[in-house]
DNA sequence: CCGACATATCAGCCGTTTCTGTTACGTTAC
DNA sequence: GTAACGTAACAGAAACGGCTGATATGTCGG
């Protein structure tokens, strides 16, 4: 609520997306629970909410806000299995992202590790 | 400051980053000044920081600081050339991941702009 | 229909990130 | 050496994101 561009509702896919919206995606992978629910995800190929709850050890309303975001942002998709619901990663290429990030993460560990610049983590 | 594994000092580029460091080098894409700097980095090849100042429109500090943020994380490097430090992307596989998104997002722009679930922007 | 289970949502508080303006540092020109 | 230019660093204030705990929604069993 604080663009001054206007988002054309029918984005090309040759366009660029607004970098405002790229940053806002990329903040989507920016919580350390958030990728662990994707790798999770990634490495099992679906789990309900409780089996990713036991598997992050965190609590409940904190995993399923983070799904929420996910799922909203279109990285991961659920479905309904009787009282469960059942996630998955919703496109390769969110894995591919992820791969990408780490592969360039491997050289870099040591320096983004020790970035206390403008993000006390960054 | 929450999670139960142990980070071996030496992560091997097989092993995945730990997610708390992925998750910051996400974070380290998540402002939308920094993605407009890769981009136009991207496109221009080498810019000054004058020359970035002027095409961003910001702050010349702000500017700074997003590019050591930047530069500190691999995603851009600097050199001087007499008074002025010219900055470009590092590394290809930056431009892939920030090609990835926007691919990424084309199919999701409206779901992600609409999203104000956790993050007021995500 | 009621209780139990599974998941989602909400509100308030707190920590982190970012912005703004100012100041410090390095380099070149005079 | 001093002034001017270009860039980086810093501090305080403001905004945003995320956590916690409680509550709402939906689904199944009895």
């Amino acid at each position: 609520m604080a663009d001054a561009e206007f988002a054309s509702p029918f984005a090309l896919p040759e366009s660029p997306a607004e970098p405002d919206l790229v940053a806002k995606y990329f903040r989507g992978l920016g919580d350390s629970t958030r990728v662990r629910i994707l790798e999770l995800l990634e490495a099992e190929g679906e789990l309900s909410v409780t089996e990713l709850v036991i598997a992050v050890g965190e609590a409940q309303s904190k995993v399923s806000n983070h799904l929420a975001c996910l799922r909203w942002c279109g990285f991961v998709e659920g479905r309904r299995v009787g009282r469960q619901v059942r996630y998955r990663v919703a496109d390769g290429r969110v894995s591919e992202l992820l791969r990408l990030a780490q592969s360039l993460l491997a050289g870099n560990a040591e320096h983004v590790a020790a970035c206390t610049r403008i993000e006390a983590r960054c």
